[in-house]
DNA sequence: ACTAATCGTGCATGAACAGGCATTAAAACT
DNA sequence: AGTTTTAATGCCTGTTCATGCACGATTAGT
């Protein structure tokens, strides 16, 4: 394992964890402690993280109160968000994944909008439980910590016997041509069961992620019905998308 | 434990109750007072919190930045968590209903217990996803708005198949005769279902809930096997209870 | 003023650390 | 190819750090 996997790897560590052990990575990383500890100092007076006795931590601590407010990216989103809602009409049955896009969406949900929303998001599911005429299901299972997303065999089963109207699919990575991709591969499987219980799939990708790619597959890219980004629609860098008939907002 | 983290904790806690406990912290963290009083001296040295005896406050008073983090009776729950958190063992499959206790409790959760816990209610799977050795799973199904909490067949299923450890019950009204009742007919036939998929229902009521009645009936008080209040476990109003057999906290 | 909780200090112990040294492997230079 | 340089890593040693415990001093509540 080269140097640079390992830091890759602290660095994923750190931003999902808050915090990682000299110890554990000693261990998962199968190098001595030594080694973990010139890393960890390394990264640190890179100001990549925050060296502590014991391991390391993330620079700025967000606490757990205030995370889920700040949205990055906020403005984009809402430009995005703005061009979606037109798409959910009353009494559809919208099938929501997780991310901050979609809870961006739950937030700017009219207030009048009669609907019933499925998702397996937390954040978005006590947002929506404050939604005057939306009625919320949550479709429940093993809660994965980083996300606040549940992932697994509970949920695909629950998805299985839902026909909705449109999916919202949280999008990490979108590419022309490898579809939707993403790095956890168990939320990957979920992503795969929530696209497949809606005849209209919607990706809302600020535009970074525009032509990237992770590791695993959540769905090729003729899955997808709609994409909206903060782009205008006629954008060179949505030609791809236009051209493989995705109708691009 | 990094030391860091409790720093981060302790400053966390701070900010959202306006004060902490030197003891409690020691509970909560799994620390010796000592450490807790060293936490708290080296961060009112950087000027962080102030220093007072038997614990710490902040510095100025900031009315409304953690109103959602209120709970009722705080005091007194607190309390009543304290006595329920040794019937938890390491490797115990949990059942959590909804209510501010059980929220409690699950932000009491000492950091090194390793469970898995099964919720319906979104307030508490937040919050037990932050625990570091918690997994958590969300039954899911329709979310009544007011109570965040999942009910409805979707939710009975999903127990059906569980045989939990341990179940606290939220409980809105218990009587010796009576037992605990609820006014929402959904909810109680939820809370039935999440009664009898553990061999050990606790309540928690704060003592103004004891001896109250609402209309409907979630289940007799021979399928409770544990009661705890903030009252000394010897407390008069609780004799009913000791003498149908009840544990009594 | 009395009593119990809380505090501060010093000490002991084990974990984590820094820095030097040896080994290996890759890279760069004859 | 053969040699030198350099980087990466593990191991060793003395040092620092974090923590729990003991014990006497201090404080708060009655």
């Amino acid at each position: 394992m080269l140097k640079q996997e390992r830091h890759n790897y602290i660095l994923e560590e750190v931003r999902s964890h808050n915090k990682v052990l000299s110890s554990e990575l000693s261990h998962k990383l199968n190098v001595s402690e030594d080694t973990i500890r010139r890393d960890l100092k390394e990264l640190s007076d890179n100001g990549q993280i925050k060296k502590v006795h014991g391991g390391a931590m993330q620079h700025a601590y967000i606490p757990f109160s205030h995370k889920d407010r700040e949205i990055y990216a906020h403005e984009e989103k809402v430009v995005i968000v703005r061009k979606a809602i037109p798409l959910i009409q009353d009494d559809f049955v919208v099938v929501m994944d997780g991310g901050t896009t979609n809870l961006e969406l739950a937030r700017q949900l009219p207030l009048d909008l009669k609907a019933t929303v499925f998702t397996n998001s937390l954040p978005i599911a006590l947002q929506l439980s404050e939604h005057p005429k939306v009625e919320t299901v949550f479709i429940g299972g093993k809660i994965l910590k980083n996300a606040q997303v549940a992932v697994g065999l509970d949920v695909i089963n629950f998805v299985a016997d839902i026909h909705a109207d449109i999916c919202f699919i949280g999008t990490r990575s979108i590419h022309h041509q490898f579809g939707i991709t993403d790095f956890d591969r168990e939320e990957t499987l979920t992503k795969q069961a929530l696209v497949s219980c809606a005849k209209h799939v919607v990706s809302l990708p600020i535009s970074e992620k525009i032509n990237t790619v992770q590791p695993y597959k959540v769905t090729g890219i003729e899955k997808v019905q709609t994409l909206i980004t903060e782009l205008a629609s006629e954008d060179d860098l949505l030609t791809a998308y236009r051209k493989r008939g995705l109708q691009v907002l």
